[in-house]
DNA sequence: CTCCCCCCTTAACCAAGATCAAGTCGCCGC
DNA sequence: GCGGCGACTTGATCTTGGTTAAGGGGGGAG
């Protein structure tokens, strides 16, 4: 029940009515690979699958290929969402903020994923707050573009539908881990989720700084040094960014044998 | 961005193939309202909203309305969804079921509100437990009347959009406060979220006993306990499943300016 | 090369849940 | 009334994560 690389729709997202964040393209170094790939990452998304080309044309035509560099808000909870987003590159983390400054990441958007879909449907406001945390190559797509789509082709509506579900899912599921599993369960299981592998050695890289995984898995960036420290008795062994699992069956069956013991 | 009493659409449920847990309404002093009365709740769900009288008839034709005693469980995860529920009386817990036998309760559905719509609409499968926890009366709809209602009604469909993006945030929200509040942090707002008030005295009834309490707010029975006795300081008695909240204003602002304080 | 900044790690202390184990209270059947 | 059961509470102890503070180390700027 527990996170594994889901394709996640749902989730407002949209740049903030204030643009005052955006040092335009200061690295082109890193270039969205052209109007074609763009097309091919759009029509790859479950949200999209099958789409008309007709209807797909429209719907980019009114949207823009964006670039930000990390540390970029793109908005902010409460901004109207007049737009949805589809990552082509980089990452980005929804957020939610408590009263004293403090920040939970939600979930966090990488390549071939998009967001904020969802709150053009009923608030018409994002709920969360949405910052670039790798620099990113972004499709934004207008509201009225995808509403029209949305009325155009029905299927489309109820792929949606199914694929709100499946992210419904995945926060339910992601509910159920905070609630019964100890912190380093969840740890091991983010690592285990990072790899296709099932058995065996593994070197998987982490997708972002440590910081970021901590809050993922809510815990302090403290904690998951010692979460860390203490896995490598598990065969679980960090070098920077990359961490090598000895064997991932090991790991995973710790994982579960430990099941009970909460805390 | 806490758990209000909010109109939950989502979430599978159905009562499984085995229907082995019956005990066909043996107890006819909760009798359901009567037909009518179960027309006005469906109509009233948010789901439903505005749905044209001769759709609904159509849905309710493949509908059947049920009692079913405590501890019945509904479905278990896995198993075919071919229905979904409506409950008019009582309460249903969806539940996860760890290796070990431990559940987490992920959601309670009271009157008025539905669940597993969602499960018809992707795998097709429930994805959780249902059992019910307070003798319940329930409307079960089958798959085939709901699919046809929501491929006859295209608003209905976008409605139900909008309901999955609500209960979505729900889910987000609560993904937040899990790992940015403490324990007893979270039992404050639930009972805050228990009643409208926003000031003064106010008396509210526990919709369940504490065991399910605790784990709703993902904490033992035992740290309920304690922390229901921590909460006296601040205007809290508990007696039963009645809870006195003295100041509901000052409960609220203890809640929130110990903001920072994560354990 | 050096300084500084950022990211990460370590250590010591503390508060708080989890756990284990009794113990209380109310209710029901007998 | 008695016994038993289920829901709840309390207490002692243990584990663990948060907190605070300090330090290491790599990379970029100057």
């Amino acid at each position: 029940m527990s996170g594994g690389p889901v394709s996640c729709p749902c989730h407002p997202s949209c740049e903030g009515p204030t643009a005052d964040c955006d040092r335009t393209l200061t690295t082109p170094q890193r270039v969205f690979k052209g109007v074609r790939s763009a097309q091919e990452v759009v029509a790859a998304l479950p949200l999209f699958d099958g789409i008309l080309p007709d209807v797909l044309n429209r719907l980019l035509a009114d949207s823009a290929t964006i670039t930000r560099r990390r540390s970029t808000l793109l908005f902010g909870a409460g901004d109207e969402a007049d737009c949805f987003y589809i990552v082509l590159d980089g990452a980005v983390k929804l957020f939610a903020l408590a009263q004293d400054g403090r920040e939970s990441i939600v979930e966090i958007f990488g390549p071939g994923t998009s967001f904020a879909e969802a709150a053009m449907l009923s608030t018409g406001r994002f709920p969360l707050h949405a910052e670039v945390i790798e620099d990113a190559t972004l499709i934004r797509v207008g509201r009225r573009a995808f509403l029209y789509t949305l009325h155009s082709d029905h299927a489309l509506a109820y792929r949606m539908l199914a694929a709100l579900v499946k992210w419904n899912r995945r926060l339910a599921g992601e509910i159920s881990d905070l609630k019964e599993l100890t912190p380093w369960q969840r740890v091991a299981e983010f690592l285990l989720a990072q790899t296709p592998a099932t058995e065996g050695r593994v070197e998987v890289l982490l997708p972002f700084n440590k910081e970021v995984l901590a809050s993922r898995v809510g815990i302090r960036r403290e904690s998951l040094s010692r979460v860390l420290g203490r896995l490598r008795v598990l065969g679980v062994h960090t070098s920077g960014n990359a961490v090598q699992i000895d064997d991932v069956d090991l790991l995973r069956r710790a994982c579960f044998e430990a099941g009970s013991g909460r805390n």
